[in-house]
Formats: structure tokens, C-alpha cells, sequence
DNA sequence: AGAAAAAAGTTGACGTATCAACTAATTTAA
DNA sequence: TTAAATTAGTTGATACGTCAACTTTTTTCT
């Protein structure tokens, strides 16, 4: 392999990081500027909204967060009065989420913002562009997960 | 594609982010064992040595990393003594850097492995997928510019 | 039934990343 | 030539993300 394909390459993981990270930050800017609420705000609350997510743990299985930073961004949620919990009867470890009512009314109004965002995002790419891209980031993906002795 | 597939897009979004935090986890794994360097300190370490960046404000133009964590990780790497700075000469806001011997000795060893894993990154990526992805990835880039009134 | 394992959540530590305010030095332009 | 703008770098605040240790409760297994 000589220089100019390690440049290409060093380029390309460079872009995906830039990319993931712009898409990132353009979510902020519309939910801090319409909810008041950070990204992992409006995901559990979406989740709590639109799935049969009821606790911490199927959340964590649902979007595969992690548990620390699940805890603390619910009870960021809590003191805000966007979601209550409730120990299970059954199950004493577990408590289940109940958003209120300002967070259902919150998830409602920026639902849309949220869509609209999505479908812009993608209302330019092509069928071959989404297929190349799925293809390359499931191979980078398992090359990723490989040990460095196995590279 | 069709706009109202909004699950597709979600996912594609999160295999994005997950891709990219992946490659990420791979890269501090390999250093941490081998260099005992974060990801940060071993870009900068890697700009220096390999790059004719001088300071701060060049690593900066070069790879669009943020003043603030910039001076932090540099000032980490001199605690550590990898680096030391000099105030330029000629403009005393600049401090130069230079790689100490043992920065260049920990960069040299891990050059090789940090060069043979982008090889594998990339080895299984045909001509076509790195086309697609890059023009994916512009044109996503450049709807997450747009601001919320633009979408 | 009782010991061991697993699951639900909490907490602490650290690394990554962005934004904004600030000081000091240099460049520009009136 | 001096005032204004720009540039280099530092610092503080906050969000995001991972890992690991820990408590409590439930499940599993013998």
C-alpha cells in the first residue's frame, strides 16, 4: 500500500467522525433552540413515547446506552419534571418511567421538527449511495471490533 | 428513496455513530496498550512528528480540532514530557513545540501499528463503495449545516 | 432452602468535544 | 501613528460517552 491510499483513508474515517459529529450538533441546535432539552433528553423521552420502553434497562437494550449515562440523564429528566418513576410491584430493582404531561406535550411539538430534519438529511442521496454506504460502514464496523492481533 | 422510510434513515444515522465509535474505541484500545497515549495526545504527538506543524494554531488548521482541548492535551503532553514549547521569537504570542526523544521513540513504534490497522480498515472497500460513501457523506454533511429554517 | 450468578440502577473517574469569555501580542487600516 | 480588528493561547462550563466498582433484588442451580 503506498502513501496516498493511507491519505485517502485517514481522510475518510476523518469525514465519517465529521460528519456524525455535524449531524449531532445540528440535532442540539434544534432541540435546545424548540424543547430546551439536550440529545440524550429527547431520546429517552422519545423512546418513552414512541416504544414500549418502560424502564432504564429497556432502553438500554433498545438503543444499547450506556447504563451510567442513562441514569443520570433520567434523573436529570426527573428533577426537570419531565418523567416520574414508580418502583415495579413485581420487581423491586426495577422503576418504570412515566413521562408527564409537559414532556408528552414537548415530544408532540418538536416530533415534526424532528422528522422534517430526518427527511431533508436524506432527500438527496440516491438508492446506490445508500447501499455503498450501508456495505462499507458494516465492513468497517467488523473491522473495528477486530483486537489489534488480529489485524 | 422513498422520504417517508424513516426508519431506514434513523438506523442509518445510528450505524454512523456507532461505526465511528467503534473505529474510535479501536485506535485508544491499540494506544493505551501500547504507547500509553490517549487518542488525542497521539494525533497531536503524530501532527508534529510527521507534519511541519509547529504550534498549536497549526495542528488546528490542520485537523480542525478545538483551541481549548488543544491546549489542555498539550499541556498534558508536556507534563508528561513528551513535548516542550518555546515562545517564537519573532511573535511571542506562538509557543513552538518539539517532540522530545521519548515522544519520537513511542511514535515511531506505534507508527507501524497505527498504519497496518488503516490498511485493514480498509482492505475490503472497493473502488465503488469509497466513491458512494464519500459523496453520502457530503451531501449529509451538507444538509447538517443547514439551519432549521433552511431544512 | 441456600449459595452463586445475574440483572437493575447508582456513582465515580476519566476522555472526548464544543462553546464562550478572557489576556496578551500582532496586524490592519483610518 | 494610534485605534480597531485579528490571532495565539488559556480557562471555565457543559454535554456526551465509556468503563468499572458497588448495592440491592431477583433468578438459577444444586
Amino acid at each position: 500500500m503506498n502513501i496516498d491510499d493511507l491519505e485517502v483513508q485517514q481522510f475518510l474515517t476523518y469525514r465519517l467522525a465529521r460528519t456524525h459529529m455535524r449531524l449531532n450538533a445540528q440535532a442540539i441546535r434544534i432541540l435546545k433552540r424548540n424543547a430546551g432539552l439536550t440529545l440524550t433528553q429527547w431520546r429517552v423521552i422519545a423512546l418513552l413515547a414512541g416504544t414500549d420502553c418502560k424502564n432504564s434497562s429497556d432502553i438500554e437494550r433498545q438503543i444499547g446506552m450506556d447504563k451510567g449515562q442513562l441514569s443520570r440523564t433520567i434523573r436529570g429528566l426527573a428533577d426537570a419534571g419531565y418523567v416520574k418513576f414508580k418502583t415495579d410491584a413485581k420487581d423491586h430493582r426495577k422503576s418504570n418511567l412515566k413521562l408527564t404531561a409537559k414532556a408528552q406535550k414537548i415530544y408532540d411539538q418538536t416530533l415534526p421538527l424532528m422528522r422534517n430534519r430526518q427527511s431533508s438529511l436524506f432527500a438527496h442521496l440516491d438508492e446506490t449511495e445508500i447501499k455503498a454506504i450501508y456495505s462499507a460502514l458494516e465492513k468497517l464496523e467488523r473491522a473495528a471490533q477486530l483486537s489489534e492481533d488480529e489485524l
